[in-house]
DNA sequence: ACCTGAACACCGTTCAAGT
DNA sequence: ACCTGAACACCGTTCAAGT
């Protein structure tokens, strides 16, 4: 048994902060070391500040976020459904993980100073313009349509997690990002 | 001058605090007793905790963005426009203050145990639904359509404030606004 | 390098006491 | 009723010290 047991204690850390997020309680930078096996200060070894761990979270959440909607799209044939099929895994990320994702959009950690987390929630951005290619004959610029279907399955997300929109009854919620995407594809879509 | 000089101890605590809010710095139950000039238990008097000042800070918010909005709305002659002022002048209200519209979308007090605050946030969705009225031949059932709206603008406001969307500038974000009820009404609007 | 204990200046909340 | 000072159990952060 070494003195110096933690090898890879940011790791550790991370881990034990995750937990402690998705329990919603006591999420404290002591709360985190004493659940990692270490002093309260040990953390100032891998973070800068309580802040710095909380973009790491982020960043991290954003990953995992991209990574679970990714398999999601994977997993459907035919490409114009896969914009629907990312919308629902959007949502079903954040009703599962409501603590990563509150963490990954309201913390208040300064954004400018986190380039790894700004690539990250650009990606997503990215990859709701990639899925909207399948879709032919838009009459809004490719931008625009993107910030647009983000935004709608963003707030639907956002609205339904704090149960503000339909009780927050996943299958409701569920029927109200599909009729988003349609809409919103119907809405777009030149007469010509 | 009286020795119990705050007739309205609980005005002038709740105003402390939109001042510290509204300058993201130090809030703390322990500063707004400060700026109030009591001592930093005096809260308790009105406030069973810091949570309940915030309640009824989220609370006050959402009449005063409901003011603002319905302001906004009766300045338009024209019924079918109004959803659009509506529309912008809630994306305006937030970027003015965005602290006051994470107060009332992003603090962690129990929901459950503030009914106004239930009740003042269901007003926002009766008014989307009745500038909704105007709108004919909608081939989604009302509950849908008006949470369609609400969300989609929320979103974009949620977001831009962030600066996540078009760098948060409020002339882009105005347009996307604009972009966004237009296509939500264009994509509803029955074919028959 | 990596980790520790002691210390500092704060919190939110409670309680006994004053007017 | 309304307000106070002292106290409790916490924070985040810093610093000198240990291996």
């Amino acid at each position: 048994m070494d003195k110096y047991h933690h090898g890879n204690l940011r790791a550790a850390l991370l881990k034990a902060a995750f937990h402690l997020a998705a329990k919603m309680e006591n999420f404290t930078l002591r709360e985190v070391a004493r659940r990692a096996g270490v002093s309260h200060n040990a953390p100032y070894r891998h973070f800068r500040n309580k802040d710095d761990l909380i973009a790491a979270l982020a960043t991290e959440s954003f990953h995992q976020m991209l990574a679970f909607v990714r398999a999601a799209v994977a997993e459907v044939p035919t490409p114009p459904d896969r914009l629907r099929a990312a919308a629902r895994a959007y949502l079903h990320f954040a009703l599962k993980n409501p603590s990563r994702f509150n963490i990954m959009f309201h913390s208040t950690f300064d954004r400018h100073a986190y380039p790894d987390y700004v690539a990250a929630y650009t990606e997503s951005l990215v990859l709701v313009f990639e899925l909207l290619q399948a879709h032919e004959n838009l009459n809004v610029d490719p931008d625009t349509a993107t910030e647009l279907v983000w935004a709608s399955v963003h707030g639907i997300t956002g609205l339904g997690m704090a149960a503000r929109l339909r009780e927050g009854s996943p299958e409701n919620l569920e029927l109200l990002i599909d009729a988003a995407v349609q809409t919103l594809l119907q809405g777009m879509r030149s007469l010509s």
